[in-house]
DNA sequence: CGATATTAGTGAGTCGCACTCACTTTGTCA
DNA sequence: TGACAAAGTGAGTGCGACTCACTAATATCG
């Protein structure tokens, strides 16, 4: 990780080497400087990593820094606290996933598949990021501040997908019109964040193709044993028949 | 909070003193002396309280211990860190709250009643203990040290009760026997906990008899308008005019 | 009863880590 | 070239979790 040579070493000041009698230079070099914007940039990278590799409360911001090149002071220079610098990761994240949400969803006909697209693609997310989604369900959530952060605000907006799709079924006449949408909603990704639990710890493989059948399989039709449409139809013509047969009988 | 003159002071230790010039003694008198079990309750009593009000982070060991009239050592002599004490906090609340589940579920017939029962019982503990709801569902699943806790094995043994009754009514011909119980757990729980956030969060009041119902009937019945409906009410008219029909003759 | 072992309790630490700040260095622009 | 802004530094500070060598109350036993 030394740096040293790597930069023009004219005028280094008087304290930088004082009090080393060796020859080698422990000093570090300061990074080179670059701008604002990349710097920032760099830190969520490292951030990022750093938080995947420990979670929250293992990370360490000079651990950060030093994968940055950069001293702990210049990460505090840009990000007020180490939550805050967690709350970028997550939104610098929500960022790059947002894009095709609506391009997928405009190429699928019918309610009930573009919900089961919505479960399968948040199932994806989960099985791809699945230390991200850690860090986004449990510490992230966890926090006071949640609510009224922007990532509050971007995670309402993914979400919304998920209600809007609900609600045009009902317009459609494809959905029960007595369904409350958020319900639904907490339904659908409470129950896939536990669901996923024991693979985010680690644990197992996560078979998006089969869950999000399941799911989907399990909110549209429900739990309760249909007779089927055939059984049915058989017993209404039982009946008619015996109705008829005493209305035969009885003239 | 001050034990000064409870006790007897013979023999006070040189060093205790030292230093004080004034006529106060600010120097702390030891706590009484008392079982290990007492003292294991009255730490867990005050934890409990102080986890509940400030959240696990800004929890403070040495504000427990002050509760207790202890020091911050004595707490470390019975637990041996912070997240033990938590742990242990939450062990300690599940003991209490198990009993009556079976009691009250034996009480109850029908497959779908017995799940509604469940699922209300558990928004009522939701509503009756946020804080400790908040801490075990945020603080405690982030824990990497999650599984393989008792308190693990305790949550197991409590959703156990709502895959019972799910397989119960599979095998009793009420509910469709491709479910996966597991699944079904999942998206309760995992569903409650979502839709309970806002409350959580200190916002907003939590209707558990409304959304107790609503819960079991979107799983029960499904979201899908049923079709058959049209056939089946023009078939139930044919009956009816049947019926109508004998009515007039055989009067 | 007195000697000894056991255990509750102490408090002055250490240590790790988030966060601060007065300062230096570099780049920019009149 | 001198002044200003912005990037970067590193030696702190503070706080809170956790430790440990010790003291003193109680239990045990001849």
């Amino acid at each position: 990780m030394s740096r040293i040579g790597t930069r023009r070493q004219t005028r280094r000041p008087a304290d930088r080497s004082a009090g080393r009698s060796d020859g080698r230079a422990p000093v570090r070099e300061p990074a080179p400087r670059v701008g604002r914007e990349q710097r920032v940039l760099d830190i969520l990278q490292a951030a990022r990593a750093e938080f995947c590799a420990k979670g929250y409360e293992q990370a360490l911001v000079s651990e950060i820094a030093a994968q940055v090149g950069v001293v702990e002071g210049t990460v505090y220079k840009y990000f007020a606290t180490k939550r805050e610098l967690l709350l970028k990761v997550l939104e610098h994240w929500y960022e790059e996933m947002f894009g095709d949400y609506a391009r997928d969803l405009a190429g699928v006909e019918g309610s009930r598949q573009r919900l089961q697209l919505l479960i399968w693609r948040h199932l994806r997310t989960v099985r791809d990021y699945p230390q991200l989604c850690q860090l986004m369900f449990f510490e992230f959530r966890a926090d006071r501040a949640y609510r009224g952060s922007e990532l509050y605000a971007m995670n309402r907006r993914y979400t919304r997908f998920l209600t809007d799709v609900i609600e045009e079924g009902i317009a459609a006449g494809e959905f029960r019109d007595d369904l409350e949408p958020a319900l639904l909603r907490d339904l659908v990704y409470g129950g896939i964040e536990h669901h996923a639990a024991r693979y985010l710890g680690g644990e197992g493989e996560l078979d998006i193709d089969r869950i999000a059948r399941a799911i989907a399989d399990v909110l549209c039709d429900g739990i309760v044993r249909r007779r089927t449409s055939e059984t049915l139809r058989m017993e209404a013509q039982r009946l008619i028949a015996l109705a008829e047969q005493i209305d035969k009988k009885s003239s």
